[in-house]
DNA sequence: CACAATTGGTTGTTATGACAACGGAAGGCT
DNA sequence: AGCCTTCCGTTGTCATAACAACCAATTGTG
């Protein structure tokens, strides 16, 4: 039985390169004077495919959790980024709408985010970004399987 | 020019997939009755292959900045794990040892990652996984090295 | 219809992650 | 020695991540 060696540990890997990418990221947003985080351009992405979404849709399509998404919204709001509307047909619910700065914001974040991407992914092959995302979507199913079944 | 996708983005599967191994991890490790966070789990490794390190040496092999170390250590120290000595050398500096429960940890922690490594890797090849290894090292590279470039 | 279970959103707590800034100590330089 | 710079550790702040617990609205069921 080989001893453990943090230093080959995939979790440990995944961790150090998820994060340098997310500081990266938020580094390219700052320098160009967008005060956005990497989750909130994630959230910012789901508006800019469909506006309208819930706070619920938002956390299932961002893999957050509710309240994160609620404080996270409480940001953008503060921002001037986004506002919520309620929901007529269910008055628990809001319905999450770009205000014009939100929606003109994808034009600068768009661009800073492929450059970091494609700074990140140089000297890779096309064949090696498609294996990477097949392995981490393997990884993702294999322990999703496993959230499902802890479900009753 | 093709619209931006964030499903195709591998910063968000990348990030998607280290939070699902951290969360996997610290279930396994609460299951078992240790209060040990996967940050935690990176310290204590270091800790397990060397005591006596200073905060700074345990930030750097952690890939952590200072001030997360030392209250991550304030955590560790509060339950019960390891313990901080006064540098005789540097006046300024601690030095940090694990307690006989700290050392004790391995034992359980070690074999629960395993599973939880195992259980993420299944069905994949060895190839698969070195590819994986390799290829977020060859990011860490590319966004190392810019790093490196911004400093004076 | 009445009631229980579920759902959308919020608040609170603990632990990170990133960053600025500080105080004490060490080292280098003149 | 005196001074400046660097270094170690800490504190403070803001934004996540995970989780428990809650309120209010809605749905399902008898």
């Amino acid at each position: 039985m080989a001893e453990f060696k943090l230093d080959d540990s995939v979790g440990f890997f995944l961790n150090r390169t998820a994060l340098y990418l997310k500081r990266e990221l938020l580094h390219a947003f700052r320098d160009a004077g967008c005060v956005v985080t990497p989750e909130q351009w994630a959230l910012l992405n789901r508006l800019w495919e469909e506006e309208g979404l819930s706070q619920v849709e938002l956390a299932q399509r961002t893999f957050n959790d509710k309240p994160n998404v609620t404080r996270m919204l409480a940001v953008l709001e503060r921002n001037g980024y986004i506002f919520r509307e309620p929901n007529e047909q269910d008055r628990r619910a809001f319905s999450v709408f770009l205000t014009a700065e939100g929606r003109q914001l994808k034009e600068s974040l768009v661009g800073l985010a492929e450059a970091v991407l494609a700074r990140a992914l140089e000297g890779l092959v096309d064949d090696d970004v498609a294996a990477l995302k097949r392995i981490l979507r393997h990884i993702d199913v294999n322990l999703l399987d496993r959230q499902d079944a802890a479900m009753p």
